[in-house]
DNA sequence: CCGATATGCTTGCATAAGGAATCATATCGG
DNA sequence: CCGATATGATTCCTTATGCAAGCATATCGG
């Protein structure tokens, strides 16, 4: 048996590790979020009327509902977000995108790509990243929602 | 600018998430294990002497000091591990890997490269494998210590 | 040789996270 | 129409984690 799936999967978890480490404290020092709130943002833009319930927002940051809901309550604080109900189904709670939020999420994009092209500075083609990134987006294909 | 390097980085952040996912119950349920308990007893099989100190261990691993002391303790209370004291520097407290730590770590491995070798099934080329992998070691090629 | 600094480890504290239980609401089948 | 089941959200509880402080030991400079 062929062990290079397993040595795959061990550089990507390393380099997840690297690059959540490099970008979670730029994140929090500039903008003072967290990456997971930082990713929530983001899946909120890129939604339909920039809002999700609860469950559907879970599933694309790949957390547990309880975890959403209380990365949720503190954003609505600060005013990032707010919490909006269906009028056809009350168990529905959406988590909905201010203004003040779109303006913070295209920040937050900025430092993102800021910080992912230093990453990729000088030793790496535009070819090889795009490879790169086309290789894991296959790995990724069934998942819900789009961020870029 | 290119937004090719943001999205190769959000991709990977998502591939990561998505395998850690799916990797973390089998390893609980199969070995007791968490993901990175198994990624602990990986980097002490590969280390010169089966050990390792703390901090080294936290290097590798991305992880505290104090997140590595209370990993460690546990498995040295299921015998995965012992401490162990260096004569010449009484600093230091090392993590060794034991005879039966070297068992459950051989099979945790075949247990990574099963559902590794599932994660890519039926819709990948070996070569396309070993290109991801290629691509992923050069991100994580300043990173100390080899796990494969 | 010794004080100052550096290093490794552990512990206390605060925060983050998942799972189970609970509650409210919707939907489905008779 | 109504009981059974399913779904969404929240809360409680337990566990995991990082940071800062503290302690022990080592090293460096005079």
């Amino acid at each position: 048996m062929s062990k290079t799936p397993f040595i795959a999967v061990i550089d990507l978890l390393r380099a997840a590790a690297l690059v959540q480490e490099r970008f979670a404290g730029e994140l929090g020092s500039v903008h003072g979020l967290a990456l997971g709130e930082a990713l929530l943002l983001m899946h909120l833009e890129r939604a339909p009327l920039q809002r999700l319930t609860r469950v559907d927002l879970a599933k694309r940051l790949h957390a547990s509902a309880s975890t959403v809901t209380r990365m949720a309550t503190p954003m609505e604080k600060t005013g990032l977000v707010v919490r909006q109900s269906d009028p056809r189904d009350a168990r529905l709670a959406y988590v909905a995108l201010t203004e003040a939020g779109m303006k913070v999420v295209a920040e937050v994009r900025q430092t993102l790509e800021k910080r992912s092209a230093e990453l990729f500075r000088d030793r790496w083609s535009e070819t090889e990243i795009a490879s790169l990134s086309r290789l894991l987006g296959r790995l990724t294909a069934g998942e819900p929602g789009t961020l870029v």
